[in-house]
Parts: C-alpha cells; structure tokens; sequence
DNA sequence: CTTCATGCAAACCCTTTGCACGTCG
DNA sequence: CGACGTGCAAAGGGTTTGCATGAAG
C-alpha cells in the first residue's frame, strides 16, 4: 500500500502524459501488498473492469520502472514481481511467506564492494541485493515465539 | 573455461547416470567464458552437431544447478544466466563488458543481514547478491589508466 | 491539431511436457 | 532387463509488437 500520487507525479514530472489507464495503473500498484506480478495487475485490471490492456500494463510497469518509482524483483523461484519504492538506490527485505517487502539502506554494503573490488580488481559499477526471509507477522504465526 | 570433470563427478557421486548427453553438457560448459544462456548452449550443441536436444540442455542445466556447480544469474537486462561455480555458498562479481564471472565469498554481508534483520524485525532465511562491474581486462581496454 | 498512448490480437520468445524410443548400469 | 534418460514436437506462459483508433496537451 503505497502512494499512487507519487507515481502519478513522477509521469508528470517526466513530462508523460496523465491519461486514464495510467492513473488506473497507479491506483492498482497502490493497492498491491507486498511484490507483485504483471498478471496480478492484469488479473485486478479486468476484475474492476477498467478496461486496460495487458500491453499498457506492460508498458506502464515499464516506464514507472525507468523512473525508479517501481522496481523489478528475480524472485527465486524465477519469477519477475514488482515493487513500489522510493527512486534512491537501496535494497529489498522480502518475505517469502506474505510478499511484504521493506526498503533498506545499505551501511555496510559498501565496504563490501570495496572489499571484493580490491581483491578481484574488479571495477564494481552497481550491485543488486536482496534479502529473503520472514516478515515480524509471518514468522510469529509459524515460528510463535 | 572450468573444467568439466567436476560437472560430471558431480553428477556421479549424486547417483546420476553419466549419459552421452550430460558428458556432452559439461563439455559445453566447460567452454564457456564468462555467463551463458541456455540459448547460448543449444546454439553451441546445434553448431557442434552433437544432436542434443533443447530438452535435455534446460534439464541438465536443472540438474546441475541443483547440485550447485551451475548457478543462474538474474543480468539486469532481466535474462537468466548461468556461470559454473564452486557448490558452497558465495556471490558473484560479473563483468558487464566481457560477462566474465568471478566467484567471491562475503566477508562482510552477514553483518549487513543482521543489521537489516535488527532494523526491520525481518528473519533473514537467505540473501542474493550479484555485483556487476568490468573486470580488469576490459577496464583495462576502456579506460587505459 | 499533432503527438503520444491505447487496445486488440497476433507474434515471439523461452521453457516445460508427453510420449515412444534408446541406453546405462 | 528395468529404470532412467533422451529427442522430438507440441503446448504453455509470459512479454512484445504492429496497427488502426482515441485521448492529451
């Protein structure tokens, strides 16, 4: 559950056009818990009946996507999902029970890279991580301690 | 350039029969340099001649990926790649010029994970991480310093 | 009005599956 | 010889594209 205005805005900003099916798009990311699918979004779409195509929807995730307003996850399983973040880098916590997902800066992720820079001589441009586990919720009901 | 007899050895001592076909495999990906697709490996079966299947390559890469001398590399671009690998647990640094892939192990990011754990309440079960890069030889030819 | 965006359906991957045949041990 | 593995072709699922229509600025 995030903002749909923050996607809206950033469109605006980039100078795209605010039409329907992406207000739609951008309600539709909002309401989402946790990562989410293209085909959950197609699913939604035709279940509201708002009449948006799988294509847009592809094309819209995509474009929020370069705004870095939504961000494309490699599930372990293979699977591409979305989530909604904030356009600075940071990492993802994600819950392989539920699918909630966390925004986290990286302290110590840095001098990582250095790390594995000087000992491989490597020029280390980007880095992606990810962190799967249970969220506080979903752990407690499995593991209720 | 690996060497195949840990790719067959590894299917041996897990009780898999060593097939014409699975020598043949490891043989292919032995040859590799740097990450490869499956298309890149029915590509290099077709040329070869060596009357393997589309089939049999996405199951053994399966297989060897289960016995963990293969890895699969989600690339930015959102293809899946391969790189062979060490059956223990490390990350990878990649070259985005070449594809070359280094394995690495992390000193540091178990502490980041159970800083992020402390900080979100998250349980962390497991945790991915991919650094791109250029490696020296390609850093070398782009920027000559 | 002109450009940009959409919907639809078809095209296109990449990957998996069903099944009869081959072969490893 | 019996179970396991293979090849082929077809099915499947996800994503992209071409094109005529429609909306945004």
């Amino acid at each position: 559950m995030t903002d749909a205005t923050a996607l809206i805005d950033a469109l605006d900003r980039a100078g795209y056009r605010l039409t329907e099916p992406r207000r739609a798009m951008a309600g539709l990311i909002s309401d989402q818990t946790g990562h989410f699918t293209a085909a959950d979004l197609v699913v939604d779409a035709r279940t509201r009946r708002l009449g948006i195509g799988r294509a847009t929807i592809f094309r819209a995730l995509d474009l929020f996507e370069d705004l870095g307003v939504v961000e494309r996850l490699d599930l372990p399983s293979g699977d591409h999902a979305y989530v909604p973040c904030e356009p600075i880098h940071h990492h993802h916590v994600i819950c392989s029970s539920c699918g909630r997902t966390e925004d986290v800066d990286d302290p110590g992720i840095d001098a990582v890279t250095r790390s594995v820079a000087r000992r491989t001589g490597f020029r280390i441009d980007s880095h992606r991580l990810e962190l799967f586990g249970l969220c506080p919720a979903c752990a407690g009901s499995v593991d209720p301690r």
